[in-house]
DNA sequence: TAGATTGTTAATCGATTAACAATC
DNA sequence: TAGATTGTTAATCGATTAACAATC
């Protein structure tokens, strides 16, 4: 459907490269913060937790941003990154759902230093509307349009229970909002061109559950294996 | 190292595969909510947001739980895939950090019912040790390893800020601890043995803001193609 | 020039998907 | 038996990694 324009140099960076591009640019910036100019590949690899081959993969989809024998520059490097995920401008997001979720991300500091800018809480419940939360006041969930078109948000942050996520999608796609992350333990739909990412607690610990189970098992065998010692080959 | 027994026919489930059985297993209770007693790949790769044939691929992983020409009987395959993850029993989970994330998390119903209970809520700082949240009250971190040992903690939860993720991360190791969800914007190190997952809300979202901006340079792409139509081939 | 480190190649590994034989 | 749907095969696609030539 998009045609591909000859003029960008064939600019396709995987997937998986570009989730760990946020995973290095804080690893540059805890860097610069201790007042490193230059790294090597290993060193950030390290700092990011990453092998130090796949770093330099993923940074040559950026471009040629190192020197051979010398290494990278922290702050240019570190610029070169952010501009390439897009976070040297401010992105507006709206958040829905102010339960204790909604409040931790409400407050959630990291936003404002990493290219975020809460713009605005909605809640569909009227008891929620006097309260102000990190100093923004929570207003009706039916001000989303408004808001959305006031200030050309792109990115909603779902944090309501599972029952009202889809219809809140519904209405953030139908307001102009075209990346969604959903906090809300249920699946969504939405139409092409609108992105979802989802952040699910109990999935991460059920993943984590399977493994422990996992090792559980692995003891248990050892320990069979180590009592029937000298049987059978 | 592990010696890979023979009597267990071969039981390596794909990592990706792992990380989706806690969807379905979602799904399936929704199912069965609404009454459905039986339900076909179909059916329930729709419910999950995946396609039919990875998720028959993912469940042929585990097993032959389905009927050919009929599908699969509900309850039965969210057994299965419960007890395959290991939520058919309880785990004990300790959160430390009882900050607004903390708070959040210990609030969060979705613990109970799906194979978890918080055995106890862990801060650094005295003045938090007064307060009950969801009806567990907060204790001092010190108490890590006392509480660990007691309840054969195995999964811990970090909501601290990035500075004491590390520090905190080695002490749940030390007290016992071989799973670990962080949620701190931090990379953290573990021994081999110990699993981390991570879960970071500004990463999700810098993430979506690269899809949002490519999805500007498109259009921007699109218009100037518009404008300079009917020009070299 | 010698030493260091990048950027890239190519081999390997793992995940996805369509298609269909097996079978209810 | 005819229709439906699983479980599996095999082809394809994407991600990881070691190794090294290029080059500072």
């Amino acid at each position: 459907m998009t045609a591909r324009s000859s003029s960008e140099t064939a600019r396709v960076i995987p997937e998986a490269t570009v989730a760990r591009l946020p995973v290095y640019l804080r690893a540059l910036t805890a860097l610069a913060d201790d007042h490193i100019r230059t790294c090597s590949s290993e060193d950030l690899a390290t700092a990011a937790g990453v092998n130090s081959a796949k770093l330099r993969k993923d940074l040559s989809y950026l471009g040629s941003y190192g020197t051979r024998g010398v290494g990278y520059d922290v702050d240019y490097l570190r610029y070169q990154i952010a501009r390439e995920i897009g976070v040297t401008q401010d992105w507006p997001v709206v958040i829905v759902g102010i339960g204790n979720l909604g409040h931790a991300l409400a407050n959630y500091s990291g936003f404002r230093s990493r290219g975020f800018r809460v713009v605005a809480l909605l809640d569909a419940d009227p008891e929620r509307h006097e309260e102000i939360v990190a100093g923004v006041q929570v207003r009706p969930f039916d001000d989303l349009e408004a808001i959305a078109r006031e200030h050309a948000v792109a990115i909603g942050v779902i944090a309501t229970p599972a029952g009202s996520a889809q219809d809140v999608a519904d209405r953030m796609v139908a307001a102009g909002v075209t990346s969604i992350l959903n906090f809300a333990p249920a699946v969504i739909s939405v139409p092409d061109g609108v992105d979802v990412r989802k952040v699910d607690l109990s999935i991460e610990l059920q993943i984590l559950a399977y493994h422990e189970q996992r090792k559980a098992h692995e003891h248990a065998r050892d320990e069979i294996a180590a009592a029937a010692a000298g049987g059978e080959s």
